[in-house]
RNA sequence: CGGGAUGUAGCUCAGUCCGGUAGAGUACUCGUCUGGGGGGCGAGUGGUCGCAGGUUCAAAUCCUGUCAUCCCGACCA
């Protein structure tokens, strides 16, 4: 076990603070529930938002930017969205403060109330939509195609770095559209470019599927959402795409003119993902010595440890290669640092889950050759100098490639099927993981399973095939089966 | 929001029961020997003991309040 990680095995989510303090990745602040995003940790935010920025942008979505504040009355707009998201609102209530007349610091001023409260935004379709009712007249206005990147507050009781805190940020798009099928498209479209985000970049695998009315989000008609499993087997919903129908047109009165002149609601989508996706990224791939990254996510993807120390010799190979390899697009630490030993630097490099490391001694200089490291097997081997540059990149796409092979495996090993109402509780309780079973597709049975094992369901997977069951709580006919699972 | 625990040096913690000059390890700084997986020796820097009240000649220690964090539940991206 590294120094200071506490083992999975042991305490896994210990085991998940150790590695979000000690890779750098964030600290907790002196404002309950909110972390602060440090530079590690927000340069795997920044990669994931180019990333994601730039397929938002192929799929023909532009950039914008919504107040923080929300009046108060239009949360309540839309009943179930008001519903959903009240019990967690942050609201500003005054606008100025004053010097406390006991002289201790200052007070809220009472003279300085607001007329109309405002809500700080869980998530914007409020505010968006009573915008949008300006913005939209005619057919020829729409679709109207909108993210925006932004930070949110939701008032949670309890509070974990990246997976869930008080404030945090992400990205929302909210579309307009004129007819139903095309909104439903464009949730289908968004969910589709989450899922590839997920698996090509990120190398999590995740299943695709839609929402039961239960867990769907508030407001909704229709939620998609990519699941994925950490290594505690839990699931993590990792982003959601909605289809809103008219449900937002109707409460802010949204309406256009069709070709026919007649006047018609707007059809409606929003989705997000959030830094949530950075605490995903950790519990898909990290181990006992630290964080493990993808290679297509890492901010330094190469490092170069001089051995013992740096030195004329060392430093002109090093050089070379940082070159070299900026020059075939990688990013490039070379850790100069003759403070530190090289031990200590492979310690602290693991830790921060740089994909490949190269080490550079004289004996290596010697024999003209580099030793090369992976992060994610450890594996170590000696490189001829000509050759390190096409060995990184071979190693970044092997990298990549088996950090998702490994975790559709882990995936595999740890789904059960499920027949009975005996076998899928000793399933729940015993192994955990992905349980596909047949379910009557009401409600009451959901919160029944959920009351009795903590087990929800995560999703209807898209892909899954026709099949005539029971339901394994209720025995009632089924059409198909869901996937189960304990949840973050 | 319920139950449990914890706040003392940058970090990990002792000291608190039983009030009496603020401690250790680690990190950091300097020196030195080292150097292919988290070094050794020597010297040094660093704390209004989470915060606010109270009791007392005297409070890290006792009392009250408050804030924060962690773990377990309920709620949730």
């Amino acid at each position: 076990m590294s120094k200071g990680i506490t083992s999975r095995e042991q305490n896994y989510s210990q085991w998940y603070n150790d590695i979000v303090k000690r890779a750098g990745l964030a600290d907790h602040s002196a404002v309950r529930g909110c972390m602060v995003i440090k530079p590690h940790g927000y340069a795997v935010w920044e990669n994931m938002k180019n990333q994601l920025d730039a397929m938002f942008k192929e799929t023909g979505h532009v950039n914008a930017y919504f107040p923080l504040f929300i009046p108060k009355s239009f949360l309540s707009r839309e009943a179930e969205h008001v519903e959903g998201f009240a019990k967690e609102c942050a609201v500003v209530t005054h606008h100025r403060l004053m010097n406390d007349p006991n002289g201790k610091g200052v007070v809220v001023d009472p003279e300085a109330k607001l007329e109309e409260e405002l809500v700080v935004r869980p998530t914007s379709e409020t505010i968006i939509w009573n915008t949008y009712k300006d913005w939209i007249q005619s057919y020829r206005d729409l679709p109207l195609l909108i993210n925006q990147w932004a930070n949110v507050v939701r008032w949670e009781m309890r509070t974990r770095p990246f997976l869930r805190t008080a404030e945090f940020l992400w990205q929302e798009g909210h579309t307009a559209h004129s007819s139903k099928n095309e909104a439903v498209e464009e949730a289908e479209k968004m969910h589709e470019v989450y899922a590839r985000f997920a698996e090509d970049y990120m190398a999590m695998p995740v299943i695709k599927g839609v929402k039961t009315a239960n867990e769907r989000f508030a407001g909704a008609l229709e939620t998609y959402t990519i699941e994925a499993m950490m290594q505690d087997k839990k699931a993590l919903q990792a982003g959601t795409s909605h289809f809103l129908g008219q449900n937002f047109a109707k409460a802010f009165d949204v309406t256009f003119l069709n070709e026919n002149n007649k006047e018609e609601l707007v059809w409606a989508t929003s989705w997000g993902v959030s830094t949530r996706l950075v605490g995903a990224l950790i519990m898909t791939h990290s181990d006992d010595q630290g964080l493990v990254l993808p290679p297509k996510l890492a901010p330094i993807q190469v490092s170069i440890v001089p051995i013992p120390k740096p030195a004329e010799e060392i430093d002109k190979v090093a050089y070379q290669l940082e070159d070299e390899l900026k020059k075939a697009g990688y990013s490039v630490f070379y850790d100069r640092d003759d403070k530190k030993r090289p031990g200590f630097k492979f310690a602290e490099h693991e830790l921060k889950g740089i994909p490949v490391r190269l080490a550079i001694g004289k004996r290596d200089l010697a024999n003209k050759v580099v030793e090369v490291a992976r992060r994610d097997t450890g594996e170590k081997q000696s490189v001829p100098l000509d050759q390190v540059v096409a060995k990184v990149s071979e190693l970044m796409v092997d990298i990549q490639n088996s950090l998702f092979n490994k975790a559709v495996k882990f995936r595999e090993d740890n789904t059960h099927y499920a027949d009975s109402w005996e076998e899928f509780e000793k399933i729940i309780k015993n192994e955990g993981g992905f349980v596909y079973a047949h379910w009557d597709g009401t409600t009451e049975t959901e919160l029944a399973i959920k009351d009795r094992t903590k087990a929800t369901i995560r999703c209807i997977p898209l892909d899954r095939k026709e099949e005539k069951g029971k339901c394994v709580f209720s025995g009632k006919p089924s059409e198909g089966r869901v996937i189960f699972a304990k949840a973050y």
